[in-house]
DNA sequence: TTAAAAAAAACAATCGATTGTATTAATTCA
DNA sequence: TGAATTAATACAATCGATTGTTTTTTTTAA
């Protein structure tokens, strides 16, 4: 009643024939005459058979399936990015696994050397916040096994890395900013160890200075972005005594809240103070004013990760030297930044 | 170069001790003597060991692993549903495959053959909304490996379901609505021939009949809940020759997109119009006024259907019969609803 | 001291599929 | 027709780990 799986031997016994046959026959070899092949596939059928992968993989050495570790599936930006990794994967033939690890290293750890135990083919990843440590990606490539990074820099990485090209999101909305008239921009900072928020804080500054606009130390506000940060810091831009009329904001999430904030204290958005945001979050597009932001295609990110991964994949034998890819991000312009029409 | 991957054969060698040994010393036996463990568990540290999961599990017959099949990671229910099933999950030494049928049928069909080709020990998952044939699930079961069906009806299922009671979140928002003094509540529904929406109906009419309040056919609005969907809702509302002061939504979505074509129009939320959704979607809290919801508690769902997942993998021999389980929701009050403080 | 019991290690089969090699059957062609 | 090809199939080893059985070694106890 119970474990009445079917494997090739069944079907072998049944039909009277060789096991080796049986396999071959079910990957369509040339060795097998299309009478018998037609005779194997239908007891299969018939017997309900179903391919133990465990057991291929062990004896082809491959898995034809790629791991996925970033840290939060929910987040727009990585389901985005995970979308584009299915969709490629799939289209080359790959099965896609995929991990979340919640930004702690521990996990992330834990989740790489499962991936490793079941003999993935390669990972895709982006890094846990707490990473700074990289020995279980070392052991992984040590292994053999190809490792791309993709989104989050990491510092003295040997492996092949997709990123964005923060500095000129940072640039474009800037300059926007400046084209829609504003004349005090103030700039939302992250983490300044975080090679995205100085990327984007370079980029703030040369579209200032590429418009012979003055940088002022001052404007430039440091914060970890979080929703909390946000009404902070629109209180501070309230007691600046110069009028700021404009601010780029290195994420959506400190513009939205500051944008709420403002709002409470009578500021019209964008006429007093305009705003831009980065990153592009689902819920930028249904407040009010929609929050013009950089959009950091997931998608396209998560696209060329996997095609490059496959690439390395299939050369595994060459010693592929990592490559760098940067993608542009696309400034979307919406009511919040809008002064001219 | 390459392939150097280490086996316990490996080990054995450079020991010259017999495999079988290294392999219950690595599993902690105590057919093995302390001291040759020890030397193995260094040897094997040494040269970076690595399980070999597909041989492992292909000998025990038991992958420790449960596939999860959604219809998309990126919405807040499942997202928060994965992370319950991913803690329960590992919480029992079962690892975890997560998928997403993007709604497609033909998506989720190959995503459970490739889970049950990969002999996963159970699957746990949430149908798309194409899924009206279950000839895929049926034949996971003949192999003998349990299915648990979360969140969506299937209807003539013989797996085990852990279901939201929508009755009684309808029931609550209803009620809710009817404390805060509205006197006229319109009911967005969707679909009628999708089960949830039958029961957050018949609930929303129980709470009108109990304090003795008339339906009113007329107040119920059909139409698939999208964004679009809650514009052209408000606008009927708007056109009533009644004074409509009250409305429970089927879902966030089309609340929140009548609530801001309400406001364009003047009416003021909740005092002209009072909102319940049905949901919780992130957006939902972030949004002026906040928008009181219920919650469909996504990770107690998760947590409850792989505990009785894991119960039926262990239980495999014995045929458990499916059981049903029904979870409470929870109302979450917020602005859009609160009249009286 | 030595037989019996217990502990430790070795032997060998197995999981299910794949694949190189050997064998048999069917064709080809001179 | 019969040797030479080629096609079709069978044989057997293998992937890496696990596990029941057997053998060897060590310990216990009379």
């Amino acid at each position: 009643m119970e474990n009445n799986t079917i494997t090739i031997h069944d079907i072998a016994k049944t039909l009277e024939i060789d096991s080796s046959t049986v396999s071959r026959a079910l990957n369509n070899s040339d060795r097998v005459s299309l009478k018998t092949k037609k005779k194997i596939l239908d007891k299969a059928n018939e017997l309900g058979y179903q391919r133990n992968l465990l057991a291929s993989n062990l004896r082809k050495n491959k898995t034809n399936t790629i791991g996925v570790v970033v840290p939060r599936i929910s987040r727009h930006f990585f389901s985005s990015a995970i979308s584009g990794i299915e969709k490629t994967a799939f289209n080359k033939g790959y099965n896609v696994i995929i991990c979340q690890s919640l930004e702690q290293l521990e996990r992330e750890q834990n989740l790489i050397d499962t991936l490793a135990a079941n003999r993935v083919d390669g990972v895709i990843m982006s890094i846990s916040m707490e990473t700074f440590n990289y020995n279980h990606l070392e052991k992984l490539k040590k292994n053999g096994t190809p490792v791309l990074i993709f989104d989050r820099h990491c510092n003295f990485s040997v492996h092949s890395t997709v990123l964005l090209d923060d500095f000129q999101g940072a640039f474009e909305a800037t300059t926007h900013l400046i084209n829609q008239g504003c004349k005090n921009i103030v700039h939302f900072s992250g983490p300044s160890n975080l090679k995205v928020y100085q990327n984007r804080l370079q980029g703030y500054k040369a579209a200032l200075e590429k418009s012979n606009m003055n940088f002022e130390e001052k404007y430039v506000l440091n914060s970890h972005l979080m929703n909390n940060d946000g009404i902070l810091l629109a209180e501070k831009v309230l007691k600046f005594s110069e009028k700021v009329d404009g601010i780029f904001s290195a994420n959506d999430v400190a513009a939205i809240s500051a944008m709420q904030r403002f709002k409470k204290a009578g500021i019209r958005i964008p006429e007093d103070i305009a705003m831009v945001g980065f990153s592009n979050e689902p819920i930028s597009s249904v407040i009010e004013p929609a929050l013009s932001t950089i959009d950091q295609s997931g998608s396209k990110m998560g696209k060329i990760g996997t095609e490059l991964l496959i690439e390395q994949i299939k050369n595994k034998s060459k010693l592929a030297k990592p490559e760098k890819v940067i993608i542009k991000p696309s400034l979307l312009i919406r009511e919040s930044s809008l002064r001219k029409r």
